[in-house]
DNA sequence: ACTACTTGGTGACTCGTGTCAAGTCGAAGT
DNA sequence: ACTTCGACTTGACACGAGTCACCAAGTAGT
C-alpha cells in the first residue's frame, strides 16, 4: 500500500542519464556544463516520477538538516508565547527552513541534546536556563550552525537574546512610583519554574523601589490556596501598603477579589498592578492595569538575525530583546 | 572547536574489534554469541570515547526515526491545548520517542508533508482538517508507521480521535435546559478558524435546543468590536432571551459586562454560560459557569494507544475522544 | 583422522545523496 | 594528424549505522 518513494537513481534511469547528472541538475550546481536538453530530460523524469529528495540522506551527508529547533520551557505558555512561536515558525518557513518546536520536560534537561541528535538541526533556539555547562558544546557537535539562547542571562558561545523578567517588575514599579506610591507590596506565587520567574520579577521590583527611594515587601505563596489569603491579610493588617504589584494578571485577579471582599476599595485604598496584559484584564471589574511586554519589537528583525547566523559562521553576541509597557486601566 | 562526534568505527578501533561486533553489543542483538570479555571491551571503549549513536544514519537505514510529530493548527492555542501538548510530550518521551511539535501555517497545508520528509517520523498526530486527499498517503510514504488524526471528522486510513465541538455546544444547552430555560441566544465570534469552531459549537447548540423543544437564536460578530455590542443590544431588546450561550469564556466576559452595564442582572434576568473553563472564569464577578472539556479522559490511555499503533502494524479505527462537563458557578 | 557442529567474530552489502577525479566521444582549431 | 576544448558519463568514496552470510578455530563424535 505504502509505495517506496522514488530515489535519484530511479530518476536517472528514467531520464537515461547518470545519477551524478541528476544531482547536478536538481541542485543547480554551477561550474558544470549541462545542455538545456539534458536538463529538461532530468526535470521531466523527476516530475513524472513525483520525485522528492530524501532529506535524511542529505542530512547524513551534510551533517545537518534544514530543521530549526525551537525549545520551549515546560511551564504552560500564554498567548504571547504562542504568538511568538507561530510567527517565528512562519518566518523560518518562508526562509526555507523547517521549524519544529520542542517542549522541554521538567524532569530532564538533556532531552534537548537527544532531540538535536535525532534531527541534527541547523539552528537551535532555546531558553538560556537550558545551557548547563557542556550542553552548548554537545548541541554544536550535533551539527548546529547557529545557537540562539533566550532568557534572563547571556550564554557564552551562543547568540543571546536577553529577555529580562527583572525589567518587567521594574516597569511596573516605575509606573507606581510615578503615581506617587511609596509603600509597595509584591505578591509572588511559589512553585516550580513559575516561582523562578516570580523571583526574577520581584528582584527587579525591589531594585526599582530601592532606586526610587520606596519601601518594598513581598509575600510568596501558592496561588488559589488559603495560605495566600491568610498571608495577604496578615501582611496588610500589619501595615497597609499603598500599592500591590502582582506577579501576573491571574494573581492580580485573586488579590483584587480578596481586597474587595475585605472592604478595601481598588484603587482608592490600594492600587493593584498585574503583568502579562491578558485578555481578561480589560474585562475584570475594576479593570486591571497591567504590564504588557513584547518579546522583540519586530519579528522580521529576528528572522533576519537568524538568517544571518545560519548563513555565516557561528556568531556570538547578545541583544536586549524585550519591550515593556504599562497598559493603564482603573486598578492603578 | 566543535569536535566531531565519535562513530561506531572509532569505538571498534578503540576496542580492537570489528564494527559489526560493536553494533551487536550496543544493540543487544540476540542470537549472536559474544563473550562477556568482548562486551566489556566494547562498552568500555564507548564509555571512554563518549560515544552517542548518530540517529540520522539509523533513520536512513531503518526508514523512519523515533520522532513523533505532533501537528497543531495555526490558530492561537489556549491552556488546555498547551497542557495536552506537554502531557503527550512527556508520555511519548517516557516511551523512548522524541516528540516534536509542528505548528501549521495558514498558508500551506502541505508543509506537514515537508516536515515529514525532513524527519521521517515514526508517528504523526495531526488535525483531521489537514488530511486533504493524498496527504495521508504521502505521510505514510515518508515512513510513518502510525497516523492519528484528531478533530471533528474521521479520516479513512488513520486512527481518528473524534473531538467534537458540537458536543461542547450541546453540553452547555443541556445544562440550560435542565435549569428550565426555553429561549436561548448564542453569541459566536466570527473570523478565521475560530469562526469555524464557533459554527460547530453553535450547530451543536441549535440541535440540542431542537431536541429539547427550546428556541435558539444566534448572533455572530467580531469580538471586542462595537458591532457585537450593537447586535447584542438590538437582539435582546427585540425579545429578551432567558439564557445566553457564549462561544468561549472571553465572549462570556464581554457579554456579562455589557448586560450589567445595561442594567440586566446575571443570572436573575439572563443566565450566561461560557466554554473552556479558563482560570479567570472563577474570579470574574459574577463567576462564570462554563463548559469544561478534557480532550481524552486519560492521557496514559492515549499514550498506550500510541504505543500500540507504533508497535503493531498500521491500524485504523476511531474513538470519541472528548469529555464535556459543566462547571456550575453563579452566572447560570 | 575425518566429519559435524558450535563458538566468536568479521567482510561486504544496504539505505540515498553529494561530490571529486578520471574517462569518453565528438567537434573545432592549428 | 595532432591537440584542445565542451558536454557529459563513469566510477568511487564519504556520511554512520544495521545486518546477512560466511569463516576460522576449537570441540565432540565415530
Amino acid at each position: 500500500m505504502t509505495r517506496r518513494r522514488p530515489t535519484s537513481s530511479d530518476v536517472a534511469r528514467e531520464a537515461g542519464v547518470s545519477r551524478t547528472t541528476v544531482s547536478y541538475v536538481l541542485n543547480g550546481v554551477s561550474g558544470q556544463r549541462i545542455t538545456e536538453e539534458t536538463r529538461a530530460k532530468v526535470l521531466g523524469a523527476a516530475e513524472r516520477l513525483g520525485y522528492t529528495l530524501n532529506a535524511v540522506a542529505r542530512t547524513l551527508q551534510r551533517g545537518h538538516s534544514s530543521v530549526v529547533l525551537f525549545a520551549l520551557p515546560p511551564w504552560p505558555l500564554g498567548p504571547p508565547v504562542a504568538e511568538m512561536v507561530s510567527t517565528i515558525s512562519r518566518e523560518l518557513s518562508l526562509l526555507g527552513y523547517t521549524p519544529l518546536v520542542f517542549v522541554e520536560q521538567d524532569t530532564e534537561r538533556t532531552n534537548l541534546v537527544r532531540a538535536c541528535h535525532e534531527v541534527q538541526p541547523i539552528g537551535v533556539i532555546a531558553p538560556s536556563s537550558n545551557f548547563q555547562p557542556g550542553i552548548l558544546q554537545k548541541v554544536c557537535a550535533s551539527g548546529a550552525r547557529a545557537v540562539i539562547s533566550y532568557g534572563e542571562e547571556a550564554v557564552r558561545g551562543a547568540y543571546s537574546l536577553i529577555v529580562s523578567q527583572a525589567a518587567v517588575g521594574a516597569c511596573a514599579i516605575e509606573y507606581l512610583l510615578a503615581r506617587g506610591h511609596r509603600d509597595i507590596l509584591g505578591v509572588i506565587p511559589t512553585g516550580g519554574e513559575l516561582g523562578e520567574l516570580g523571583k526574577r520579577r520581584s528582584a527587579g521590583a525591589r531594585e526599582a523601589c530601592r532606586a526610587g527611594g520606596s519601601r518594598y515587601r513581598a509575600i510568596a505563596a501558592e496561588l488559589h490556596q488559603p495560605a495566600l489569603e491568610s498571608a495577604l491579610r496578615r501582611t496588610i493588617s500589619l501595615r497597609c501598603p499603598e500599592a500591590i504589584f502582582a506577579f501576573n494578571d491571574e494573581t492580580g485577579f485573586v488579590v483584587i477579589r480578596h481586597l474587595t471582599d475585605w472592604g478595601y476599595r481598588v484603587p482608592e485604598d490600594i492600587a493593584v498592578i498585574g503583568c502579562d496584559d491578558s485578555p481578561a484584564a480589560a474585562l475584570f471589574q475594576p479593570s486591571l492595569t497591567s504590564v504588557r511586554f513584547d518579546i522583540g519589537a519586530s519579528w522580521t528583525a529576528l528572522a533576519k538575525l537568524i538568517r544571518q547566523l545560519l548563513s555565516e559562521e557561528l556568531v556570538t553576541g547578545s541583544a536586549e530583546w524585550m519591550n515593556t509597557q504599562v497598559v493603564a486601566r482603573s486598578s492603578a
